[in-house]
DNA sequence: TGTTTCTACGAAAACGTTTTCGGCTTTTTA
DNA sequence: TAAAAAGCCGAAAACGTTTTCGTAGAAACA
């Protein structure tokens, strides 16, 4: 078990100083060629790589990301996850991933463990709870100390910082008017609880489609669900309660277990109700039938995420106060749920 | 923009040394109960916490633990993931996560990067890439320098190090006399090219249920596939060969896709053929008809990996040698595509 | 009064780097 | 031959901590 080599053990070794190891090893012109050569052979042998946390204290900079978002096991996140740090390693930072679990207790403790020291900057997607209770002093307090923060999914507007979603409102809309060209006219929405944005602005997207159509909209049209986990009876509820011919949902899980429910009801699809779901995961692509979906492709959030956070980093910070907000376009993937 | 505040700071404004600062906040009794409040008062205010990179440096320990896995848009991993920073976390330590996307080369610079420093020890499941070469310096070298590491999943037998896996042998036997006890007597299994670990092992356990049964186990009822991409077409062929009544997959993946190439052959399921799958994950639940599976505890393997590493870095370091291989019990958890 | 023991604080080292500056030799130039 | 320049290297500071040790002054003791 041969401990890590430092500068200090090869200058102890050579009989050289600190200083004259760390130049030679940047090459420096100060050190002759033969000094070089040799400090270089015996760092190359001991197999010499710098520490990176005397580093990090050196420079006052981590080549670290931190990532809060409220779940991993969750298609989407693992996708922007995985778009984050494939562009994040390209120029060489690291990513640290904490998980909320939808807990804005959590949400704030981590970021108060990551914020000091531990990171260049942010990258995150808010908890259900933080979003309720509307508390963004954690998100101020780091954005106040100089450390950039970028959004993306959940964002809030009061706070100042660059943001990476979707256009709910259109894509949502486009959905809906892709039901009514197909010639559906009973239209139903099942959506989350207002205070989760993307489910308030998805259902805003659906209203208005149909009001721009002269349709009518009520609010019993909209299933609003709180909790993911039971919400198979809701659903089932809800569908019966109308003879619905097109459903469109906020996300996958909603829109496989509404397929599952009319199937058991005897109704075909896409022939008596056609569906459309939020979220081209896995799910869509492989439930029977498999679903057509309006892709937010969450690889390519991730990846705009990082290139913003890592130009803001990396940039000579007097750029302030440019923030931007990047809309990505989404993408309608048609499948046997919809009619051709 | 106020900058983070320092023990430098503390002390300069205050106009006390660095040491009786970083005393006082730590309630040294050296220091006078009246100068310790006003250093409390004053810490809390400018909301001082330690830098971690500064601590981590002079205790020569990060407090954070490394991940690097295959893929992060994949469930099984997502929910280790899960489990290990629920664990990390609740002891005080955080997660960073590199990952290899299959390949040998990135495996190793990511290990590479961490080892420097940044962290006191891995969680690790091995690239397919590296399975196949078989070169496992990296593993070594990381080993020799005294930083641990806990394997999961895609293991290999000649690393000494702890090891957390399924005992994927008797899983594939107890699949496979489960569909036996159901009647079915001509069975194939969907497996992957021998040099990953799981399917080989799978594969091995499938066998050797049939040959203690006396039935008759041949190469022409093993499917193995290399490239999960573009792999229906090779499973529709596969099963059109001969008409089997019970099929074994070694990921949800393959058994969806198998159930849909049944389906459209004109079988049942699982009237026609029954059906089995590795990995108890988002898709099993949700297909038409959702799948009897046979399940690996993502979250607790991650927890459990966790838990071992964090031991090792904690324990006196005295306790070598001792190395562990924990099994984790698999679940068969029945749904709709086995019959009842 | 002289010695010892507390009390309360500061100096400095250490962790592993990088970089600035200063200085000693040797070579070049006038 | 003396001065200037170049070549080569080391000392030290800095990043932000914690901790050991030293010490000044005050209080307690003889």
């Amino acid at each position: 078990m041969s401990q890590k080599i430092t500068l200090k053990k090869i200058a102890h070794d050579l009989k050289v100083s600190i200083s004259t190891v760390s130049k030679a090893l940047r090459d420096s012109h100060e050190i002759s060629v033969e000094t070089r050569n040799k400090i270089k052979v015996y760092a190359k042998k001991y197999n010499y790589k710098p520490n990176s946390i005397a580093l990090s204290l050196k420079n006052q900079k981590t080549k670290k990301i931190g990532i809060i978002i409220p779940e991993i096991v969750h298609h989407f996140f693992a996708t922007v996850i995985s778009g984050i740090e494939k562009v994040a390693n390209e120029k060489g930072y690291q990513v640290i991933i904490c998980l909320s679990g939808e807990s804005f207790a959590k949400e704030v403790v981590n970021m108060d463990v990551l914020a000091n020291g531990s990171i260049d900057g942010f990258i995150m997607s808010l908890s259900k709870e933080t979003m309720e209770k509307q508390d963004f002093h954690h998100l101020e307090e780091v954005l106040n100390q100089g450390m950039p923060i970028v959004m993306f999914d959940r964002v809030v507007e009061g706070i100042e910082c660059d943001k990476i979603i979707i256009d709910d409102v259109a894509a949502a809309h486009s959905a809906t008017e892709f039901l009514m060209r197909k010639g559906r006219k009973n239209l139903a929405i099942i959506s989350t609880v207002d205070y989760v944005n993307v489910g308030r602005l998805r259902t805003k997207g659906f209203k208005e489609a149909l009001e721009k159509r002269g349709m009518e909209f009520t609010e019993n049209r909209v299933l609003k669900i709180e909790n993911a986990e039971n919400c198979s009876k809701e659903i089932d509820d809800f569908l019966k309660k109308d003879d619905y011919d097109g459903v469109i949902a906020v996300n996958e899980l909603f829109a496989v277990i509404a397929s599952k429910s009319l199937k058991k009801m005897g109704k075909s699809i896409p022939e008596d109700v056609a569906i459309i779901a939020f979220t081209d995961g896995i799910l869509s692509k492989y439930a029977s039938p498999t679903l057509t979906t309006i892709g937010q492709n969450g690889e390519d959030m991730g990846g705009l995420a990082a290139t913003k956070l890592i130009e803001r980093l990396e940039s000579k910070e007097d750029v302030e106060e440019s923030y931007e907000t990047v809309i990505v376009k989404t993408s309608l993937v048609e499948r046997e749920s919809t009619p051709q």
